[in-house]
DNA sequence: AAATTTAAGACTAATTCGGTCCGAAAGGTA
DNA sequence: TACCTTTCGGACCGAATTAGTCTTAAATTT
């Protein structure tokens, strides 16, 4: 159960390769992908998603590629799983308020709503610069 | 992402209907089905495995059905889920310890160790009996 | 023997996962 | 201008997982 996906581990692997490279250095799409180890199709799916989010910067054409969107500091974990992922959600009767087909006598509702918050806190409280040690 | 299958709500959903008869009253599963609102077919799988398991026990022929194999008070929320959707694993790097493709070096395995037993804590402490009321 | 109820296993449709492929667009270079 | 490089966008695809169904068999009771 909650497993992450490959795309969710891909997605920190690259995001890490591009916090270990010195400042400002622009990174091939093809260089990453190679020593994450990853499909290089697949990584640049997700970094392009990540290039709309703004977590990442692209640049096209000769000399371009990717840099972190920000300090390695200010990007935490849990925004790259899910931005990858969505959000953490460990039932579906969290989404929409009201969505629990037993509404007010669903007792496990607070069960989830528990996971939920200790696995944000968790995700949030490390920090990208911290991985790349 | 973490998100509980629908065989994971319906688990405790049918669990917490046996938790809630009196004391040895013995259920069918077209009668627990139709009270938590589950396809018959799908519960009885779920239902046949967990007889298996000794999380309820079953029977056969006019009069059978199910009941809980053990006190509610006895049954973690952990126990039920874990037995539907296997062990709570946020990354499959967690379970040989040795498959983490970059050994050593993987600093997120430490994140996803912390992840897991938070969670398991979490479910370990709510027994079925305190979802009953 | 007949009716009831779970057990076991094969089967299936829909969705998600884990990618690939290709043409277009943007930027650099000669 | 023409050409090269590199990302962007979207369609596509096979395999696995999810969410069930269906059928036949095996207990158990009446």
């Amino acid at each position: 159960m909650m497993e992450l996906t490959r795309k969710g581990e891909y997605a920190i692997r690259g995001v890490i390769y591009l916090a270990r490279l010195p400042q400002g250095k622009v990174a091939l799409i093809s260089e990453i992908a190679e020593a994450t180890r990853v499909p290089q199709t697949f990584l640049a799916k997700i970094f392009q998603s990540f290039a709309k989010l703004g977590l990442v910067n692209s640049y096209r054409g000769t000399g371009g590629g990717f840099v972190l969107g920000r300090p390695a500091a200010k990007i935490s974990l849990r925004e790259v799983v899910e931005a990858v992922e969505g959000p953490i959600m460990p039932n579906r009767c969290l989404m929409d308020e009201g969505t629990c087909e037993f509404g007010e006598t669903c007792m496990v509702h607070p069960v989830w709503r528990k996971v939920q918050s200790q696995v944000e806190q968790i995700l949030d409280s490390v920090t990208i610069e911290e991985l790349t040690k």
